[in-house]
DNA sequence: GTGAAAGCGCTAACAA
DNA sequence: TTGTTAGCGCTTTCAC
């Protein structure tokens, strides 16, 4: 910078002037010094202009993982955000490791970042006092167990996705279903899907509810749910992975669906659109989550800093793999 | 800092002593220094850190996109490694945008990252010269076109994968294939499948390799090539989403694989194992990969600085969607 | 073993 | 409109 203004035969200053807008430069100067930086090929540097200004134009993501669908659509809308107000995503994956989360964090509270998006409550919630002395803010994001108190959290309204999924189901007619689910993160899902099935006088006993982690696993579980509940009409999944495990499964086992069984699902990823059959799920408005998580980090500066909550709402797309209990079988795909 | 020091008695330069390594402190006063510490919640700022060093312990890594299975596992193993070492990563992705890419890298010059990693070719080429300025050391990732010269690459050889596909099939006795592809992306690979087959001498001619872009597109293609090729037995694509996505659509065509049709792939994305049936591919060494291209970057300081390249070879992994041509056809699953 | 001084490259506030 | 002075929080060098 020193070498540029010499260049243009200012000061450093005039430069940072140009360089910034506040402050306005005579035309004559701006083009010597544009002329001055483009023959050096001078690039600012973002670590000074960071001390000096306490920004630093980089917003940390602590996420449990990248290769789960939900958190990496989660992560690439939050990058496109920060990118377009031009800031930099400095990216923080958990894997289930608490100890490592808490790594994370500690470290995170060392830079000065000037925001922090925190995903994936499980490995982290003991953790959150380290946040204490951060001198950044953050937001809490897709949090689906109880969030401390007075931390700004956007979120998606779980129970009512659950409740969105039975009360599909329940108005279709099915009385006798199962949950797979992912417990205990996704527990909420689950009393949200209880209580519409109540709505209906059904009692979704604790039996019919399993735990299942992984496709696969959920594919194997279904075989016992199918061994339990011999009436079974329909099942929900907490989550598309778990869907799409099972609907692989039907199909090994020539369960048709839905015909003989509805399946439905929470998440609404990509992929169950080409599902076999297309998957009925209620989507979870991730992109919305995430544009609404970076605003609210990059904007708590600005007017009142309390906290606040945002809760976004799930909506039940209806695809192929639910129909009316006691529809009439089609034959199987040719 | 000062704050620290004022507590323990002692001078800025003592905590800084006691926080990093190379200088002898007393005893005693460590412990001050580290009570003090405790007690003030003191965490040292990085930003001013590495404005002092000139080393920031971030590394960047500029990415098409996480929401495919391929680069999301090479990001996870990416951060992992640099975790581990202490340092943290800022992740840009993309998305096909070759100006939003170029934005990318110009902040990157600016920021002072210990260096850069960049995957995902066909966005980037043109605009690498932007790095000439960088002061960070960078290393290619993924590449699978031609390189620029002297610039150190990590990547995976993928004509040979191609061959190795192509010498599966080709033993296995199938001389009429297709090949659907991610073109011209994966140019490639398929340049080794036809090296493979031509050992057999059998051509494979243009007419016989379609274009796909995603799963959805790649089943509509197999319709195409069925009908322009009658007597097919065997199918290689370039990826793993495009097999997947061959696969339903064999379901839906009622097309038994490998029986009627064998499949083969590249990439070995961890759905393969759970496909119906499983996925014979080719696995590219990815997280290998992500870890050599870590190791790289960070330790090109130390050592000669010269462009190396390191080309990682990939390995067949035989499952259950390829078979011996004229193998008896299994009955259709019950 | 510890302290004092200088400086990393930039911006903030004010003075000219 | 431009220049001057200070200082962001840390490390480095060297003297004590």
């Amino acid at each position: 910078m020193r070498d540029v203004a010499a260049r243009a035969g200012v000061t450093k200053q005039t430069v940072s002037n140009v360089l910034n807008n506040p402050v306005v430069v005579a035309p004559g100067t701006v083009a010597r010094v544009n002329a001055a930086i483009a023959e050096l090929g001078y690039v600012r540097n973002l670590t000074a202009r960071g001390l000096a200004t306490g920004q630093s134009m980089i917003v940390g993501f602590i996420v449990p993982t990248v290769s789960n669908p939900f958190y990496s659509e989660i992560v690439e809308e939050v990058e496109a955000c920060l990118e377009s107000r031009g800031y930099n995503l400095l990216l923080c994956t958990t894997r289930g490791d608490a100890a490592r989360a808490a790594r994370h964090l500690r470290t995170l509270v060392g830079r000065s970042i000037d925001g922090l998006l925190v995903a994936g409550d499980s490995d982290l919630d003991s953790h959150l006092p380290l946040l204490d002395n951060a001198s950044f803010p953050y937001v809490l994001c897709a949090w689906e167990t109880e969030a401390p108190a007075n931390i700004p959290v956007v979120t998606i309204d779980y129970e009512w996705a659950g409740y969105l999924a039975g009360a599909h189901l329940r108005d279709l007619g099915h009385r006798d279903v199962a949950v797979i689910a992912h417990l205990p993160a996704h527990g909420t899902r689950v009393e949200g899907f209880r209580k519409a099935m109540a709505e209906a006088g059904v009692l979704v006993p604790d039996a019919a509810v399993y735990s299942a982690v992984g496709g696969v696993a959920a594919g194997q579980v279904l075989h016992q749910a199918l061994a339990d509940h011999p009436g079974l009409t329909a099942v929900m999944t907490s989550h598309d992975v778990l869907a799409l495990g099972i609907l692989e499964e039907t199909r090994a086992l020539g369960l048709p669906v839905p015909a003989e069984l509805s399946v439905v699902s929470i998440d609404d990823v990509m992929a169950d659109r080409h599902a076999h059959p297309p998957l009925t799920s209620v989507a979870l408005p991730k992109r919305a989550m995430a544009r609404r998580a970076v605003e609210m980090v990059l904007d708590s500066g600005s007017g009142r800093r309390r906290a606040t909550t945002a809760l976004l709402v799930p909506e039940l797309v209806v695809r192929a793999s639910t129909s009316l209990i006691g529809a009439v079988k089609p034959l199987p795909a040719s």
